[in-house]
RNA sequence: GCCCCCAUCGUCUAGUGGCCCAGGACGAAGCCCUCUCAAGGCUUAAACCGGGAUUCGAAUUCCCGUGGGGGCACCA
């Protein structure tokens, strides 16, 4: 037996908590949750919170809970653990001072103690001149002697990456091959800032080479320093992980990168692009992986796809270099197809929070009943209000207006009712079967059309034109209360 | 300004020199089904950014434009 043999991949999401995840990181942390997946490997979560400032508090939780609705469960983690820990950048200082020495003893680094107000000066003659704002060089030139006692005088300084200034880096990127970038365009970047905590060029290197990251999965606004970290990871003589820059995702309509104030937009519209508020909206976190897995990735075939179904036909190969415009009728799509897939109880333990948050009482039988007829109508898990609130209200008050049959007047309309009344009043239960046959019949006989006797018929039993096909709605509701609600009808057509 | 990346229907994509007068999906249009709304079935319209080059042959390779995106921080 001839057996392929994969190696495992370690991937990991590297998220910093400084605001919402958003559909861009969950899509980033899918591709490298179904690529360790698909070989066998493990996926893990990093928070790069090196950047206190802008570190928002509750931004962690709302990515751990945000992966785990996605269904994305990582095998190591900050709030679980692994044998590669911490797994949070702040709590890794001393790691990463071990390797800015060695860095700095292998001539790969050195202090800067450039004064922020000096390299902004510098960087706004150099805009003046049309020259390239880079670092220029001041501490480079310092000896070590002069370096080290300036570092005993306590004077507070960064460490910067000694960029060779000639030559040209070549990085390969998985999805575009290789990517040529004279050396010159590179800046001797700032690894470790004064507050002692590393900059993402080098926390992420040295972290990935830590944890045994094989692949790093990461959006393509990484490119521009792609040549960098290349750099990096050679001075340390590691071996690289394999690169795969991901496309970007754009506003709806194509022009320019999607961002927060898109998500303002798309709320207008009952959209978002917040992991955290596309549950509110009702989509699922099916629907939300399938759509957001499509954009960026060619699937060999079969677009409906759950999250081990995507394992299954993963391949970083078949992954797509382009920016994709994000499609909010794509998401409805796929969101109503995952809806109409999953079983009716899985469902109705789904619908059931986006009853109650309307304060209505949900009767579970009522409920489990109510899904097939529901079911193939919804959109999003909220539509389920539009559909079948009614089954859980006491009475509905349908509007005058709406009970009176297309082509017909009130009276008319109370009369048609009063006959439907006395049919049904003659059957001992109101089912399906019992209630259509005579009530087509007495269609056929009137000479009215179907859509007259039974509109009316549906205004007065759920209150609304649009509902669950009409028979079987009834018999949820029952004898009693269609009765009622019919009587009322009646009554309300009369004082027209 | 400089650098990097990308480029097939409106959108997401398949296509790795002949199988392509370019396939699928969403959306759109029409028809069928039908108690409303859906779902479902069938059908139609819709694209290789432009120009050169290589080749018997190019959506597919190369070059130049153009358009779009990203980057040029003690942010990630």
């Amino acid at each position: 037996m001839f057996i392929l043999s994969v190696k495992p991949a370690r991937t990991r999401f590297a998220p910093s908590p400084t605001g919402h995840l958003h559909l861009g990181g969950a899509r980033t942390a899918l591709y490298a949750y179904l690529l360790a997946k698909k070989t066998g490997g493990q996926f893990l979560l990093r928070i790069e919170d090196t950047d206190v400032s802008r570190t928002v508090p509750g931004a962690e939780q709302e990515i751990f809970d945000g992966l785990r609705w996605l269904g994305l469960n990582y095998d190591e983690g900050p709030d679980i653990g692994g044998p590669y820990g911490p797994y949070r950048q702040t709590e890794r200082r001393e790691i990463y001072h071990k390797y800015i020495d060695i860095l700095v003893k292998s001539g790969h680094a050195y202090p800067c103690f450039c004064t922020p107000e000096r390299l902004d000066a510098v960087r706004q003659e150099q805009q003046k001149l049309k020259v390239n704002p880079h670092y220029d060089g001041t501490c480079r030139a310092l000896s070590q002697d002069e370096a080290a006692r300036r570092i005993a005088n306590g004077e507070k300084h960064v460490v910067r990456f000694k960029m060779a200034q000639e030559g040209v880096t070549v990085a390969h990127d998985h999805l575009r091959g290789d990517i040529t970038l004279e050396n010159k365009q590179l800046n001797d970047q700032v690894l470790l800032k004064t507050d002692g905590l590393p900059t993402y060029h080098l926390a992420a290197m040295v972290d990935d080479h830590e944890m045994g990251i094989t692949h790093v999965v990461r959006g393509s606004e990484w490119l521009g320093t792609f040549p960098l970290h290349v750099n990096i990871v050679r001075a340390f003589g590691w071996e690289e992980p394999t690169w795969v820059h991901l496309s970007v995702f754009l506003k709806p309509s194509g022009k320019g990168k999607l961002s927060k104030r898109d998500s303002v937009d798309a709320n207008k519209d009952g959209y978002s692009v917040f992991i955290k508020d596309m549950q509110d909206l009702g989509f699922t976190p099916e629907g939300v992986l399938n759509w957001g897995a499509l954009m960026g990735w060619g699937v060999p075939e079969g677009d409906v796809m759950n999250l081990e179904q995507m394992v299954e036909r993963f391949s970083i190969d078949s992954l797509t270099p382009s920016p994709a415009a994000i499609n909010f009728q794509k998401l409805d799509h796929f969101n109503a197809t995952h809806i109409r897939l999953f079983t009716t109880e899985d469902l109705a333990a789904r619908l059931k929070p986006y009853f109650t948050r309307e304060g209505l009482n949900v009767n579970d039988d009522t409920l489990l009943k109510i899904v097939p007829l529901i079911r193939e109508r919804l959109v999003t898990l909220d539509d389920c209000l539009a559909f079948g609130a009614f089954f859980f209200k006491e009475d509905v008050n349908p509007n005058p207006e709406d009970l009176i049959a297309k082509g017909l007047d009130a009276k008319q309309s109370a009369q048609i009712a009063q006959r439907a009344y006395q049919i049904l009043e003659e059957q001992p239960t109101i089912s399906h079967e019992r209630c259509e046959p005579p009530l087509r019949a007495y269609v056929e006989e009137s000479g009215l059309n179907a859509n007259q006797v039974f509109g009316i018929l549906r205004v007065a039993t759920t209150g609304q034109k649009v509902s669950p096909p009409l028979f079987e709605s009834m018999e949820i509701i029952g004898r009693e209360k269609c009765l009622a609600r019919i009587k009322n009808a009646i009554e309300v057509l009369e004082k027209i």
